[in-house]
DNA sequence: AATTTCGTGGGA
DNA sequence: CCCACGAAATTC
């Protein structure tokens, strides 16, 4: 018999921790342990967790390590490029590399036990008298509950400290605990319909139908059938689930599919659903390439022999998607997967339709609405390398997380979008830039894709790092949109403001209006909701909670705010002065709908922004409406400049320039430009020239004017100057320490002395500590010390002096409390 | 991160 | 003296 040899593994806990923990393994066990496996273990007193095996080894600690208690895989789920990446974000980010994981895989994959409180089974009646009234109080939620969290326990008896009422019970033999791993998903499901098995029958079914065409006013019933029929629900003799929805909305009425599920003809049941396999039918042919396209894909792939990431800097409209599908096509020839990140929003857009519409099946799409079956099994198929399926990941950021294997190219789309950089939670990692290094793992190419390159981005590829691409001609030889100012100032002056809309505006409105043409209006988001205001005493009413006026939403006739839950009631009074002259200041999306349907009664206007897009299907039915020309004027935030190709848009308005171009933040002219240029974008297609019209007060603003004759050459060179001259990226990288504590003095005097570590180590890198312009977020306040370090400096060393005086300031007793968190390139 | 343990100050 | 709370320690 082989020698029996005692096994030690260390595990990665989903906990943001910067260490792995040792157990031992039992010797049955011995064979399947290996690094990349799922392990449930013991963690803390009871409860359990699931973790990712890094390494076996036979150096017993000096410490008594505790069993694995189950092998969950009996292969590993992740590769060892992954392994890599993790590694790599969590150095360079600064993040936990337990929050890496966290981030990276799917939450199916992540089973946490949760201790819940439940009666004692040999619970005797005869001690409830002994309980005083708070432990009555558990004793009777449990009888209707059954089972409850220690959340749940704290709030039924209103206080915090919990943990010794319990233990008492513990002891009282009332109750006890019991840890439970769950899976955290629940099926995704909808309302399914089919006939019952005795209609289904041929010859009962056809008599059914004569006798309702016989009967008076059944017609609705038969057409229901009918309908039923004929989306195939019936395969011979067995009646097969047709979605209810979809039923309806080929004509069959609501009431008469309950009428017959009552008379039992049809039985409806809810079944699980995946979006998975439901492409077109119909591949649609490829599109044949421009000359201009065809250069510009010879042009990437010449760079591509010399150079592992390119830019492809092609004006909105120039046909990017086409060259995209051209280079997939040329992977998937060569047995090979494409990764295609995009930013969150444009996910649910037109550009997946296309893809499908080209690959059919080939095109999995993984992002963050999309249900935990799907993923898993999107990942499953990666990680085994399935040669027909999912060859081609449509993703958000997270998807660079997937198991490739055989990867060949990755397209970043819309590469200058602020969101591929994820701020909460930790790891803080930028999508772009790991893709990057996903590359560079993989020896793959990567294509960056936009209208308008980020800054770090384009200089990359002015420096020759990437190679570039430019197309600056629109598909088919449509026209940039002709870009007008309305000037604001003017306009005031002479008293032709309508509301918020110039007269210059209403004016190109109403012209598009009559041609039966579509407008998009942009208002940029959050500072400009509607807050109220006294006009006497200039009162206005606050979060209890952080540093922030709370916001009027019609919708709810609340006061809320935006970065916590807490909301109030609208006051009728104000409650300083008592004054009944509390006024509405700030227009947000809501407000302009409203102003609309008074300039324009007969318009259909509708909001496009998160309040109206919350549910889930809402955004793509707003976008489809809009395209089926039932909106009139569409009215938004960002949302509306990301990707989306309408043929009746002739006009474009912007609300507000002034507002993006003058906040306090280094990008604020990048930002600007990118916004302005990306709805301008939306304005005109095949037959039209559009118009975009910018309302400021600032008519000369150079931003504004390089925005106008479409410039972004011109805008770079003037603002890499500024860049230059006051040491920001691309030039110097910037890592951002935010503190933050309940207490404000303390604070201030916590980030001022590590302030004061890091500038004896950094010298003038180092700015701050600051209080930024919401000082107070959810009850805690917060200073934030900059550091820049020029481009050159070795980021290894930097981090390891920054996580030594961490550490240090961390050591001391003083400093526990306070948080802080460590931003790499921040956005 | 999420519990468990520790220490302190208020209320009877 | 006890109890509730917040701070600190601990987790293999």
């Amino acid at each position: 018999m082989a020698e029996r040899k005692t096994f030690f593994v260390e595990v990665l806990l989903p906990l943001a921790l910067n260490k792995s923990f040792t157990y031992r393994v039992p010797f049955e066990l011995n064979e399947h342990v290996k690094p990349g496996i799922r392990v449930v273990v013991p963690f803390g007193k009871a409860k359990l967790f699931t973790g990712l095996i890094t390494k076996v080894h036979e150096d017993v600690p000096s410490y008594q390590a505790k069993y694995i208690e189950h092998v969950l895989d009996e292969n590993p789920i992740i590769t060892g490029n992954q392994f890599k990446l993790w590694n790599w974000i969590a150095d360079y980010y600064m993040a936990p590399l337990g929050d890496v994981m966290n981030a990276a895989l799917p939450s199916n994959f992540k089973l946490a036990s949760e201790t819940k409180i439940i009666l004692h089974p040999e619970f005797n009646k005869n001690i409830l008298d002994r309980l005083d009234d708070r432990e009555y109080q558990i004793y009777e939620a449990l009888e209707i509950q059954e089972e409850l969290d220690l959340k749940e326990i704290s709030e039924i008896v209103g206080i915090k400290t919990i943990q010794p009422i319990i233990n008492k019970l513990i002891g009282y033999k009332v109750l006890l605990t019991k840890e439970e791993l769950r899976h955290k998903f629940t099926p995704k499901t909808a309302l399914f319909i089919r006939l019952t098995d005795e209609y289904a029958q041929q010859d009962k079914l056809e008599a059914y139908l004569q006798e309702l065409s016989d009967a008076k006013g059944k017609d609705k019933q038969l057409q229901a059938i009918l309908t039923y029929l004929k989306l195939g629900g019936l395969k011979g003799n067995k009646a097969e689930f047709i979605l209810r929805k979809r039923l309806e909305s080929e004509g069959a009425s609501v009431s008469s599919l309950n009428t017959l599920e009552k008379n039992g003809v049809l039985f409806s049941d809810r079944l699980e659903i995946s979006r998975l396999g439901e492409a077109d039918d119909e591949t649609k042919q490829r599109k044949a390439l421009s000359e201009d396209q065809q250069r510009a894909l010879d042009e990437v792939r010449t760079s591509f022999t010399d150079k592992d990431v390119c830019l492809l800097h092609g004006v909105t409209g120039s046909g990017k998607t086409e060259i995209y599908v051209e280079l997939i096509q040329e992977q998937l020839d060569a047995g090979k997967q494409v990764l295609f990140l995009l930013p969150e929003i444009a996910l649910t857009t037109q550009l997946i339709n296309r893809l499908s519409a080209y690959f059919g099946d080939l095109v999995g799409v993984y992002h963050s609405k999309f249900n935990q079956n799907e993923r898993v099994e999107i990942w499953n198929a990666l990680l085994n390398n399935n040669p027909t399926k999912f060859r081609i990941i449509l993703g958000a950021r997270s998807s660079l997380f997937l198991p490739f294997r055989d990867l060949g190219l990755i397209i970043i789309d819309e590469e200058h979008e602020s969101s591929f950089k994820q701020y909460d939670p930790s790891p803080r990692y930028n999508a772009r830039d790991s893709a990057i290094v996903l590359g560079a793992l993989h020896k793959t190419k990567v294509l960056l894709g936009s209208a308008t390159p980020a800054f770090e981005t384009y200089f990359n590829a002015q420096e020759g790092k990437f190679g570039l691409v430019e197309l600056n001609k629109r598909f088919g030889d449509v026209q940039m949109p002709e870009i007008l100012t309305a000037n604001l100032k003017k306009e005031k002056i002479q008293k032709t403001m309508n509301m918020h809309f110039s007269s210059f505006l209403v004016q190109h409105m109403e012209e598009a209006l009559q041609n039966g043409e579509q407008i998009i209006l942009f208002q940029n988001r959050r500072g400009y909701n509607p807050i109220w205001n006294c006009e006497i005493c200039g009162w206005t009413p606050k979060c209890k909670n952080c540093d922030v006026s709370l916001t009027y939403h019609k919708h709810g006739n609340a006061l809320k705010c935006h970065y916590c839950s807490y909301y109030a009631a609208p006051m009728g009074s104000c409650p300083k002065c008592s004054s009944n002259r509390l006024k509405m200041v700030g227009f947000g999306t809501e407000k302009i709908e409203d102003d609309l349907s008074v300039l324009f009664p007969k318009a259909k206007v509708q909001r496009l922004d998160l309040d109206t897009t919350r549910q889930k299907n809402s955004y793509s039915e707003i976008i489809s409406n809009f395209e089926n020309r039932e909106i009139d004027i569409l009215v938004g935030t960002q949302m509306v400049t990301k990707g989306l190709d309408f043929d009746n848009v002739s006009l474009v308005g912007i609300l507000d320039a002034d507002l993006m171009l003058n906040r306090a933040d280094f990008r604020a002219f990048e930002r600007s430009y990118h916004l302005m240029s990306q709805v301008a974008g939306r304005a005109g297609r095949k037959s039209k020239r559009g118009k975009v019209i910018i309302q400021t007060h600032d008519v000369d603003h150079w931003v504004i004017r390089h925005v106008i004759e479409h410039d972004y050459n011109g805008f770079y060179k003037n603002e890499i100057m500024e860049r230059k001259n006051y040491l920001y990226p691309p030039f110097y990288k910037i890592i951002n320490f935010t503190l933050k504590h309940r207490k404000e003095q303390d604070l201030e005097a916590m980030a001022a002395d590590f302030g004061r570590r890091l500038y004896n180590v950094f010298g003038s890198r180092i700015l701050g500590p600051e209080a930024p312009a919401i000082k107070r977020i959810q009850n805690n306040y917060i200073q934030v010390v900059k550091l820049k370090m020029e481009r050159e400096a070795s980021p290894k060393k930097v981090k390891a002096k920054i996580t030594e005086i961490i550490d240090k300031f961390y050591s001391e007793p003083m400093h526990k409390s306070v948080r802080i968190n460590i931003d790499v390139d921040p956005m």
